[in-house]
DNA sequence: AGCTTGCTTGACGTTAACGTAAGCGGAACG
DNA sequence: CGTTCCGCTTACGTTAACGTCAAGCAAGCT
């Protein structure tokens, strides 16, 4: 039973496709605060929330460091206006990153399809020569 | 006098905004060929482009070896069409996946934009407390 | 008791793309 | 001739995000 709602770290492994290492290393960087039986750790359901969230965030492309100050916005419920500020211009900051990396890769997007379409007429050729021999 | 049409590494590093450990380093890996006088190295027309290619695929996100694999495909004047189509293709996965990227950041930049809003009206709220006392 | 299985904590290994420092060889300048 | 540049090679250092042992406890099965 589940009473408490909690997972193992191998049901997390299994729930998340993830390694054990990876749970404790995020564990460690202070990611995920799973508690203690004993020895063992338990997976709370924030920490499953959590999870969710660094996953995602790292298909983004953020570094697990950027990753633990985002995490913050999310958990602050009412703290101090100063620090809720500076999280806020925090995320700001990584919004305008994020569009400058989206109009990049654009850009690049635009290039490379570019470059596709010159090796795609040479590949074209190469078949009209080869259907020719 | 440049007769020979070549750049040394600072006049390189100059005019491509990188170190003399790069231009090394590029060619330890083969993406570089600068030929020799006496020790020193000398950079040609072609490794002017083979440079700005470099530094275009990096922008693209590709690893060096994935680079290198790109490069061969300008050199390349007659080869066999297998290998240029092969070249072709690892192109146009690094397209689909730069494009999947770019919808991933598109969806996230979204779901920040929506934090962010909700961070402001809770700042909002706070200054009028703040300017009402 | 003995063995296996699962989990734990170190601690060292790995990859990419360079940075950085040490030490040496010529060339140019005063 | 001494010093200062510039460049060369060799080689170790760096960062991120884990992988991969090593060694050990605790529980459960037989």
């Amino acid at each position: 039973m589940t009473l408490e709602d909690t997972l193992t770290i191998r049901e997390m492994c299994d729930a998340y496709q993830v390694t054990p290492r990876t749970l404790r290393f995020y564990e460690a960087k202070e990611l995920l605060f799973p508690i203690r039986q004993g020895q063992k750790r338990l997976f709370t359901k924030r920490d499953r929330a959590r999870l969710k969230l660094i996953l995602r965030g790292k298909r983004f492309g953020f570094s697990l460091e950027d990753i633990r100050q985002l995490l913050d916005l999310y958990d602050m419920g009412d703290q101090q206006s100063t620090q809720l500020r500076r999280t806020y211009e925090l995320a700001q900051q990584r919004l305008a990153e994020m569009e400058r990396q989206r109009d990049e890769l654009n850009e690049a997007i635009g290039e490379l399809n570019e470059q596709i379409e010159w090796g795609a007429q040479m590949l074209a050729s190469m078949d009209q020569k080869t259907a020719a021999a």
